[in-house]
DNA sequence: CTTAGGG
DNA sequence: CCCTAAG
């Protein structure tokens, strides 16, 4: 499929080169330092996000404009300049960082600014307020005049390194006050709000926190380099195999570590896994969206999208061209990290799988909790949020959203479509999600909590055993967005102001192509996967362990309904096909070398009793069976002769 | 519903 | 843990 090389190639450039890969190692190095530090409390993030939601339709524009006019850098001679330094928060990275590591931006390009700088007005740039995007492209647009230095790094953040000739190394100390709570900051302010939650958890001195202030100074390398050269989106030469590929991942990663090393503390992720991923998976496809943004809609809530920081709503790995690669790093690095309490969302990516030729198959959902659909074929998924929860041992309840799962959205553009528009067709179809209007929904145990009068307590929101079993949710408020799966409209058509909107852009959009920039369901295939959520993993205890082990050897091996009723009666999370399972996994790990299990260690001496029962049972069964079939035989016997006997009577 | 076994 | 065939 002409689609599926495209893929292979373009994508990875075409999402990243704009961008940062510094960002994104500061943006796993913030995760950490969610993880560390933050004290947020859910509610109140929760609160000053529902407070942004209706303030910042009316106040964003002016805000950001005013920041964008102080706060972006300025260029002279090829020295860019940073001014304002200090004030703002390093915002951007917040939520970006909250969601995925290989997020892409998403331009906005309604942004009137644009427009207003130069060579640079035929890029399609982003909202000025949030533009990672945009600070990198200032600084190329400066350095492709010639002017610039060569060592002129992307700048993204707001705290942007002074870039004068040489790559800039310098270390600026965080000055943000830690203390500055959600509701702390004026939310007319955009920027100020956003960075509040950074500001939480982003400690001064950290070396973490020096480095997500200075991208170049992790980016000087030759991909860096590259990516200052080129616009901040794609063009059609960047739509080749080249640097991009190992710029979009694995320097990434590599700078993440290098990262990490620098962190003297160290904080970990729990990896997802696949299993993990494919509980979100479910989990965000619960709802299924139509989206025919007006451009009122789309204006007023643009700025509240990026505030939001659901740029980043795009996983990286899901536009990677190497699945196997993207994907099996990512999730081994994650896996180096694990050992906290970080539920990520989603592992699976812009996969070969993914691609598929018949729309049927792309519309199955199975793939991720967002699915992509260009001209009908799914081109790939996008399982977004992480977020994670962590109790203290108080009686308080502390706990910090990463980012928050997001409904399922189906995308259809036809395949004239641009791969401009088709991006934008995500921006809109999120910012129409978002701009209906959201609710936070609680799930616990993979139970939706209804009852808002519960308290955590009596929800059982307290323990650290709810740790891996509590998320947020991010859901619809509105009628207007949402629209059932199962909807038997017709396409949505996108208004023609936002087409006309959208064709200012770089990429022109055809006319035939704008009614394409529909956000449809695709179908009620997936709808089956609605609300389904992956139980939560609890693995089993020592003692768990013993008391299935004590049972197995008394009942046998295929009696699971009464090992359950006899040792796990009242352990309600353990099914009968659970602890068949654990038998089966007990089993494996007896039989393969200590230093290859995993978990928590069962003790040898039990795993011997496994292997016991096991080879007991197997041949029990067996020498039952045959007793079995003997016993009938000689009851069959006895039978005819007793009626040979009665015969001969 | 239970079991069994692959994913 | 999930899914599903099979009984």
């Amino acid at each position: 499929m002409v689609f599926k090389k495209r893929q292979s190639h373009g994508f990875n450039n075409l999402h990243f080169p704009s961008v940062p890969k510094a960002p994104r190692s500061a943006r796993r190095a913030f995760h950490k330092r969610i993880v560390e530090d933050s004290q947020i409390c859910a509610f109140e993030l929760l609160a000053s996000l529902a407070g942004k939601l209706l303030q910042e339709s009316e106040s964003s524009s002016a805000s950001s404009n005013a920041s964008d006019a102080n706060d972006r850098p300025a260029i002279s001679d090829g020295v860019v300049k940073r001014e304002q330094v200090e004030t703002k928060p390093v915002k951007t990275e917040c939520l970006d960082l909250g969601s995925c590591e290989e997020s892409i931006f998403l331009p906005d390009y309604g942004s009137p600014s644009s427009d207003s700088r130069g060579s640079l007005n035929e890029i399609p740039l982003p909202a000025e307020s949030d533009a990672i995007l945009e600070r990198y492209s200032t600084v190329s647009n400066s350095d492709s005049s010639e002017k610039g230095n060569s060592d002129v790094k992307p700048i993204q953040g707001e705290k942007a390194p002074k870039l004068e000739g040489a790559p800039p190394v310098t270390v600026e100390p965080c000055d943000e006050k830690p203390e500055n709570g959600v509701g702390s900051q004026p939310l007319a302010d955009g920027m100020e709000t956003r960075g509040l939650i950074l500001d939480n958890a982003c400690s001064s001195k950290d070396p973490m926190k020096s480095c997500l202030r200075n991208p170049a100074l992790i980016n000087s390398d030759n991909t860096a380099k590259h990516l200052s050269h080129g616009n901040s989106l794609p063009r059609a030469s960047d739509l080749k195999l080249g640097n991009g590929v190992k710029l979009g991942i694995r320097d990434d990663d590599e700078n993440f570590f290098r990262f990490n090393k620098l962190s003297s503390r160290r904080k970990a992720f729990r990896p997802s896994s696949r299993i993990g991923d494919r509980r979100i998976r479910k989990l965000l496809s619960s709802k299924y969206w139509k989206a025919a943004p007006k451009l009122k809609d789309y204006e007023l809530t643009r700025p509240l999208f990026a505030d939001l920081g659901m740029k980043p709503l795009h996983h990286k790995r899901k536009l990677s061209c190497n699945p196997d690669k993207t994907q099996g790093d990512i999730l081994y690095k994650r896996r180096k990290f694990s050992d906290r309490s970080v539920v990520i969302a989603s592992d699976r990516g812009f996969s070969g799988e993914s691609v598929c030729n018949s729309p049927e198959k792309g519309t199955s959902g199975d793939n991720g909790s967002a699915v992509l659909c260009y001209g009908g074929v799914l081109i790939c998924t996008a399982p977004f949020s992480c977020f994670l929860v962590h109790f203290s041992k108080l009686s308080a309840v502390k706990l910090s959203i990463k980012s928050f799962k997001i409904p399922e959205l189906f995308i259809d553009v036809p395949e004239t479509a641009t791969v401009g528009s088709l991006k934008r067709t995500v921006v809109e179809a999120v910012t129409s999600l978002l701009g209906g209007g959201l609710r936070v929904g609680l799930v616990l145990h993979g139970k939706k909590v209804r009852d808002d009068n519960r308290t955590l307590l009596q929800t059982g929101i307290t323990s650290a055993d709810s740790l891996e079993t509590l998320g947020f949710t991010l859901e619809p408020n509105s009628v207007q967005a949402p629209v059932p799966l199962c909807s038997e409209e017709p396409p949505a058509i996108l208004p023609c102001e936002t087409s006309h909107l959208i064709s200012r852009a770089l990429v022109a959009v055809e006319p035939a192509s704008a009614e394409a920039l529909a956000v449809v369901p695709l179908n009620q295939k997936s709808r089956r996967s609605e609300n389904v959520q992956r139980r939560t993993r609890r693995p089993f205890s020592v003692s768990e362990v013993e008391a299935l082990v004590q049972a197995v050897e008394e009942l046998g091996t295929g009696r699971w309904r009464d090992v359950k009723l006899r040792s796990f009666d009242n352990a309600d999370h353990r099914t009968y096909v659970d602890l068949k399972d654990k038998w089966k996994t007990l089993v494996h790990t007896a039989q393969i070398a200590p230093q290859q299990r995993r978990g928590e260690p069962v003790p040898q001496k039990l795993l011997d009793r496994v292997l016991a029962a096991h080879s007991y049972w197997s041949q029990h069964q067996a020498k039952q069976h045959t007793k079995n079939a003997a016993a009938v035989a000689t009851a069959t016997a006895m039978l005819q002769i007793t009626d040979g006997q009665a015969i001969e009577a």
